[in-house]
DNA sequence: TCAACACATCGACAGATATCGATACATCGG
DNA sequence: CCGATGTATCGATATCTGTCGATGTGTTGA
């Protein structure tokens, strides 16, 4: 509660510094915490750095299950929440998917960190 | 499965990329992972950018119940997990306790993203 | 000592998430 | 069309996570 009252002796100066100018509101923190959930899983980081690891920077999903060491739909999963995240851009050609990473995104969570 | 045998008649070349070289290895990924789940929360985010936010770099415990909306048993979990994760220091002194940012944990991440 | 205070931990519960088999959907070759 | 193939969706389940009241721990002033 910060009553900074503090009946005991201690400098009230001492404890609860003075309010800060510019917190994230409470709906910037949905969308970023988003973002982050989306690279919170060890499975999807892998995903992802496979796809920035690729000298044309594009994966075909047909290469995915082996990199994940997961099942096909559960790859599948992964993939969405990276793309939803908007950390991936996909795009289907004939009967396969292609990934490629949106830089710009991952711009923006980094500048959120410093 | 990645067979890019393709009995269709389109081009193998045409999918399954060649192999990258370097991948995030699970451990590595396991481990950041851990991280981005800390800052995988809304009230987690705004806590952290409260403390970011102070001009002394440091903040009081008591003042974060407000800043979070959340009860105090939520608030020092939340806190807790921001210490685990490296992304603050948490020092005792007295009756109170202050947090602080750990720049170069941040700094880690960022370069992760980038 | 002892009472008051700040913070951490515990126990319990509801909601979210990862996972996979089964299946649906879409696209291609024949 | 039809069968084969790549990918997405569905349903179910086990595990994880956020939340809070109750309680424990440690420090301070009297």
């Amino acid at each position: 509660m910060a009553t900074r009252k503090a009946t005991l002796t201690l400098d009230p100066i001492a404890c609860c510094a003075p309010v800060s100018t510019d917190v994230l509101d409470e709906a910037q923190a949905v969308v970023l915490a988003g973002a982050f959930a989306a690279l919170a899983d060890p499975i999807r980081l892998r995903l992802l750095s496979f796809v920035a690891a690729q000298n044309g920077g594009e994966v075909c999903a047909c290469d995915l299950t082996d990199v994940a060491g997961r099942s096909q739909p559960t790859v599948s999963h992964h993939m969405k929440i990276l793309v939803d995240a908007g950390l991936l851009a996909r795009e289907k050609r004939g009967l396969w998917v292609w990934y490629r990473l949106v830089p710009s995104r991952l711009a923006s969570l980094r500048a959120v960190l410093g």
